[in-house]
DNA sequence: CCCGCGGATGGGAACCATTGTCAAATTGAC
DNA sequence: GTCAATTTGACAATGGTTCCCATCCGCGGG
């Protein structure tokens, strides 16, 4: 018996934070835009719910290079994605041809349970002038 | 003027482990491995080590879902992994075409420096079953 | 509208891989 | 062998993330 979320205060904050920012963002930075918004959200909170809404495929995860997760609310559907290391801004990519490659050869191999990751990541227009 | 490195008892017992190991593994298992060797080494410098030998590019790093580096010595040339998360068991994987694509986007949007990451995670044949 | 259950919150402690510190040991050139 | 420079290693510190748990509050029932 799954319970559905409540609908809170600090659940709702998080999501339209995510709503309004198009880059990929960390858990700390989610928490910054939401005390200078005003609507303070207990960092705890931020992680549980970013997690949550992660888990259940609202928005997409990716880690960058320093370990950080950061989070996007993307369009529905598999793709991946090419980012901005300074600014965030983030471009949805879609690859049929990488997707079939990936499982034929993980296949070959004799690999099951197979799932791939695949970023491309470099300096944006903007941020290299 | 960048000096050579030493040929310390340490360096030459990391990198015989890596020699030795066919899978990618974290720096704490490799830190266990030779204490079980006998060829007893501190963490610090096995963690430095591994460090030094991933920026020389004399082996490949990777990040796991748990967010550990893991380590393997691996051909030279560019190229991706299709590991097990079990095991570690990895097969090296080439990719012309993904190499093309992922660097075709990239311009496309106007990125610079770019780079990527390709990893296939699996489970392996044998620890299927 | 009021209660009460159980999920949600938040502040701080705990985790844990990794990095920093620095005195002591080792290496390699001369 | 001597000596400066590099490397080591035990331990502390870091930092993102998770855990803990007393308190809070959304929400369905009465
Ligand atoms: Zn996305
Ligand atoms: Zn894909
Ligand atoms: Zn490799
Ligand atoms: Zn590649």
């Amino acid at each position: 018996m799954v319970s559905t979320p409540r609908n809170t205060r600090q659940r709702r904050a998080v999501a339209a934070i995510l709503e309004d920012l198009d880059g990929f963002a960390s858990a700390q930075e989610i928490h910054d835009l939401l005390r200078h918004r005003g609507e303070s959200v207990g960092l705890s909170t931020v992680y549980r719910n970013l997690q949550a809404l992660s888990d259940s495929a609202e928005i997409d995860a990716l880690r960058n290079d320093d370990g950080e997760t950061l989070y996007r609310q993307c369009s529905t559907g598999h793709h991946h994605h090419l980012v901005c290391r300074a600014c965030g801004r983030t471009v949805e990519v879609a690859g049929p041809t990488v997707e079939r490659w990936a499982d034929s050869i993980a296949a070959e191999h004799g690999f099951v349970d197979v799932a791939h990751t695949l970023e491309i990541f470099g300096t944006c227009g903007n941020c290299a002038s």
